[in-house]
Order: C-alpha cells, then sequence, then structure tokens
DNA sequence: CGGGCGAGGATTGTATAAAGTTTCGCCTGT
DNA sequence: ACAGGCGAAACTTTATACAATCCTCGCCCG
C-alpha cells in the first residue's frame, strides 16, 4: 500500500495539466494583467502552456462556470465584463455569506490557523509597502479565500471562490481612482476579532469591511460609452 | 427581422446538443433513475444521444462541477454519492440563501409570476394524486428553482441550482422510509405568503419547511453496509 | 488449492484533423 | 468616391485517431 496512491482526491492537484492552465489565467485575470473583453483565443493559450486546444478548452468552460469568462458561441472566451448589476448581485451575496463563514472560522480557531491568518496578513502588509498593486489585489482576495477554507465548509468556499473572482473584476471596473489604500487594517481586525472567538464581533468587522469595498465603486450605468449602445439594439 | 437569431443569448438553448445530454443526465438523476454510485461511460451516453465523446465529456464536466457527478481520474464519472458530512453543509447553505431568495420574490410579485407558481402547485399536486414519484421529486425541486427565478438574482439562482440537484440525491440517499408525502402543502404556504407580501412569513415558512426536509433525514454515518467498510479501510 | 503475476481488453486522456461559422479585406458597380 | 457583396483566412466546433492507464481474467508457481 504505497502511501502515495490518493485514488478519492479532488483537490486540485498542480501536476495537473489542466489545472495549470485555469489557475494561470485566474491568476492574470485576478492580477488585472487581463482587462475585461480580452479575447482569450485557444491556439495562443495552448501554444504559452504547451498544450494541446483540448485541455485549454476544459480550462477554459471550467471558468466560463465560475463566471470571470464568457464563452460567445462561434466566437471564442473572452474576459468576463461585469455589470453594475451583476456587482450589486455579487456584493449582496457576499453580505450574505461571508459574515456565517467567519462564524464558522470562529469555531475552528486554533494556533496553526491563527498562524496562517497573521503570516498572511504580513504578506499583505508587505505587498501594499512596496506597492506591487498586482499582489495587493490578489492577496486581499486571497485572504477572504483563506477565511473560508478555515471555516471548513467546502460549499461555502466554492461559492466564495467564484464571488471573489468576480470581485476583483468588479473593483477593476468600477473602483473610484481616488481610493486610499484598501482594507489591511480591516483584515487584521478581522483576525483579531476571531482569534478572541468574538463570533459578533467578527461578523460585523467583516460586514463593514464588505460595505466599504463596495462604497469605493461607482455603480452608475455601465462604463458608460460603449456599453449603452449595445443594449439599446443589441438585446 | 427574424425572430429566430439571437446573437446575445447565453441561456442554456435547448437547440445546444451540449445542454440536451446536460439536461437530460441531470433529469435522470433528479428523478432518482441513476442512483448514486452509478458508472457514466462515455460512449454510453454517446450512443444515446447520437454525438461523439467529446460533447459527452463537456456535459459531465459540467455536471461535475455542479456537483452531482465525480470524475475520477483515469476510472470516469459516476453519479455523486453526497456523505452526511456534505448534506448537513449543503442544507445549511439552503437555510442561509433560500429565505432571502423569498424575501426579493417578494418584492417581484406579479399577476404573471403568481399565476406560473400556482400552475406550479397545480402540476405537483397532480402528480402526487396519481401516486408519480419521479415526477414528485423533480417538480418538488423546480419549485425551490421557481421562486429563485422569481428573485431576479442571477447569482442565487446559480447557486440554488446547484443546492437542489445536491438536495436530491441527499434525499435519496438519507431520507427515512416512514415519511409521508412531503412539502406540497408548505409550498402552497410560501406560495400565499409570497402573494400578500408578508415578507416575515414567506421568510419563516421557508425556513421550517427546510428543517422540516432535513428533519425526515437520517443523517448518522453512511447509508450504513457498504460504504461503511469502504471508509473502514479505503480513504 | 490458493495467491501472485502478466497479457488482453476496455475505457479514459490527449492530440490532430475535418467541418462549420464568423470576420475582414478587396473588388466591383453605381 | 462610396455602398454592398463576394471570397478567403482565421477561429471555433465537432469528430476521429492515437496513446496511456486501469480492470479483468486466466495462467503459472508455490
Amino acid at each position: 500500500m504505497a502511501a502515495k496512491s490518493r485514488p478519492k482526491s479532488d483537490a486540485p492537484d498542480a501536476s495537473d495539466r489542466v489545472s495549470r492552465i485555469r489557475e494561470g489565467v485566474t491568476a492574470a485575470i485576478l492580477e488585472h494583467r487581463l482587462l475585461p473583453g480580452t479575447k482569450l483565443g485557444e491556439d495562443e493559450i495552448g501554444e504559452i502552456y504547451g498544450s494541446s486546444r483540448t485541455l485549454v478548452r476544459t480550462a477554459l468552460q471550467q471558468l466560463a462556470h465560475e463566471g470571470i469568462v464568457n464563452i460567445e458561441k462561434n466566437r471564442g472566451a473572452f474576459v468576463a465584463r461585469p455589470t453594475p448589476a451583476d456587482a450589486r448581485e455579487v456584493f449582496e451575496a457576499r453580505r450574505l455569506i461571508e459574515p456565517t463563514i467567519v462564524d464558522h472560522a470562529v469555531d475552528a480557531v486554533s494556533p496553526a490557523w491563527i498562524g496562517r491568518l497573521q503570516r498572511h496578513l504580513a504578506e499583505e502588509r508587505e505587498a501594499e509597502l512596496r506597492g506591487d498593486a498586482r499582489a495587493s489585489v490578489r492577496l486581499s482576495g486571497d485572504f477572504h479565500r483563506l477565511v473560508a477554507e478555515m471555516s471548513g465548509h467546502s460549499i461555502y468556499l466554492g461559492f466564495l471562490k467564484e464571488l471573489i473572482a468576480r470581485s476583483s473584476l468588479i473593483i477593476l471596473l468600477y473602483r473610484r481612482h481616488d481610493t486610499p489604500a484598501c482594507g489591511t487594517d480591516h483584515h487584521a481586525g478581522i483576525v483579531a476579532a476571531i482569534r478572541k472567538r468574538d463570533r459578533e464581533a467578527a461578523r460585523a468587522q467583516m460586514l463593514s469591511h464588505l460595505n466599504e469595498i463596495e462604497a469605493e465603486l461607482f455603480l452608475k450605468d455601465p462604463a458608460a460609452d460603449e456599453l449603452r449602445l449595445a443594449d439599446v439594439l443589441g438585446v
């Protein structure tokens, strides 16, 4: 019985080639290196990862299911461009789910988890200090994902992964330019509340954190120009 | 202007061959015609729908993402077999999301929607009357989906579709044998509350409905027999 | 007679080729 | 000069062929 065989593992193996493509493209989108509307050609990506279009196609379909890629029939895959209505839905869902998640995280508190959270906070602060906007965006989302993992609820985790990915696109599209550094402080406060096992404080801080993020957005009509036309005559 | 061309439609066209496979297999699973653990061979399904394995694979991958099919590497696709832990997570998520959904449904109330809901209730009653268990199971899930559509929140709708599909498997696996007819009455009560625009009543009835469904389950360790062995030595 | 081992068959994973659709440039006609 | 249409190129979609992996069953050895 070799210990290396894990027949029932559904965890995203890094050794899986499809996962590598999916995670690479996801990272590029979440770090705002691929902008909404960008065409994701199958040949193009396949060349980059040295794989055939079959695997690229699989990865793109998974991303489409997660909502960060749109596949238009016979036209190809594009980085999604969430509408303001989508944005409101995403943040409403996060306001519903994430307070519950931190609640569960309080139940799972342990030295190991507190250590992971604080190590993450350190990473976030460091990235922000050196002005690495891309890493900051990615780490900010990772914080929420980490709390969801801590909660131990695989379904909430799956839902939140989708919501975080979409949020990243939304923030890119609709953030006001004059916003200060985002919520590393908030994250620290949430960790402190979790550490003290203070359910109510944790829930409240998570909620206000989400509200502040959404308040920094400008969710008037589409990005104004082009989309308006398309709406008037297309749909 | 031919009405048949809908270039921007992302709705699941019945004309799409992948969708037809996906919906066919989903219906078979939700109606308890395909039992958990059943092998879903690619050739087998491809033959049935007259399609090549490429399309079948796409459909199966989508179902895997929805959680009602497990794909094991180099072994194939199987109808999922949710654990009691999965079941608890699914119902906790439903208790969180569905009260919020009915809340939104109250905002969307209109004669057309009330009509659709009542027509659905009639269908449910009829199926139950003639003892069609398969149709009953499917329609019971469809009721919740219909309310989610009415809420107009596409994200909640997507989440709930997953939860409903998983619930159907869970009910099949863990329902107590002595349960009476399920909750058509509950559904009628929820519709009545929505119609009267009574938010609190609607939320409360939805919540108690979900609680009753879960109370009818026997979520002690696996389905007892076979799985116990597998757990002891396999995983 | 029981257990390990290996070849054969079946099934999945990956790549490539054929078919269909869209897009863009060019060309013609007014 | 410009609008409209034809045609070729590029891309996506679907099917098929090839490679790799796993399961089964029979054989051989202890």
